[in-house]
DNA sequence: TTATTTATTGAGATTGAATCTCAATTTCAA
DNA sequence: TTGAAATTGAGATTCAATCTCAATAAATAA
């Protein structure tokens, strides 16, 4: 059994709920991908394969799924939230491209450090965060050097 | 004339654009604030003052306000946009409890050169960014000594 | 096994922020 | 004064997300 459905099978149980096939099918499809997906994506994904779940249960399967800490919402400024995963991926961060949108994840050693010095300045008990930075990626450049 | 006036006539002018009685009660109480705020709130705001404008007109102006580089539009995550001052106010970034949902504003200078060096290394024209940190505030914490 | 409780689902209604439409109005320039 | 262009606002529309609630499924107790 594949370590993500393990986990969401034990952290279901643990607060009395059920592994159902809905629930199996959404966090299989959730997991299929590789980079970042909405909710609406992974409903019309579902149903192209011929497989039957609804819009609520899509949503609140993703909610649950976020609450098990295998996925994560991301904001990236449109109307809607975006998943991606977290389990089997370190903590990233993202570069965000204003031009074409996409989307690319950096880490940085320096950040985390950083982070621990501005929350122990600002006497706050940092526990996550997030850092975007907008701008024109390399692609984009392409041959106007900038 | 407040400096905020004189620019957005200025870069409205600039664009062939006037500068109405309506667009001059949202500059006032877009400025009037000092903290983030919503384009609803900003409206049931001016109708409590007895001032007379539209939705339509509150969120056209307030696209208009960001274009001129006098407003900015900062996302907390909730379902709606928050906006916040940019003249007069330099860069900062947030920290936001998650217990109280207090929004505390802070500057580093280290994070401008960390910023740069995470660019430089992955090719990418930074422009903008920015960083929340999610946790617990002082006030929060209290007594419980974290 | 059967009864009872509890969790779950899904179709469709609802919410709420944000945007759009378009006729009426205002402003500007000639 | 006149025509062109910008602006407004009431209400309709969009769209993601959530809610409702009757029907169903699964777990538990008797």
């Amino acid at each position: 059994m594949r370590p993500e459905e393990r986990i969401f099978r034990n952290r279901l149980a643990s607060r009395g709920l059920r592994y159902t096939p809905e629930r199996n099918i959404i966090l299989q499809e959730a997991f299929k991908r590789h980079d970042h997906f909405e909710a609406e994506d992974l409903l019309s994904s579902i149903r192209k394969e011929g497989k039957r779940t609804s819009r609520a249960t899509v949503y609140r399967t993703l909610e649950l799924l976020v609450q098990c800490g295998l996925l994560q919402v991301v904001d990236f400024g449109g109307n809607s939230h975006h998943y991606e995963h977290v389990l089997g991926h370190q903590h990233h961060d993202h570069l965000i491209c204003e031009r074409c949108g996409r989307i690319i994840e950096f880490t940085h050693r320096q950040l985390e450090k950083l982070k621990e010095k501005v929350c122990q300045e600002m006497d706050f008990d940092g526990r996550s965060h997030t850092l975007k930075i907008f701008g024109i990626c390399d692609r984009c450049r392409g041959n106007t050097k900038r």
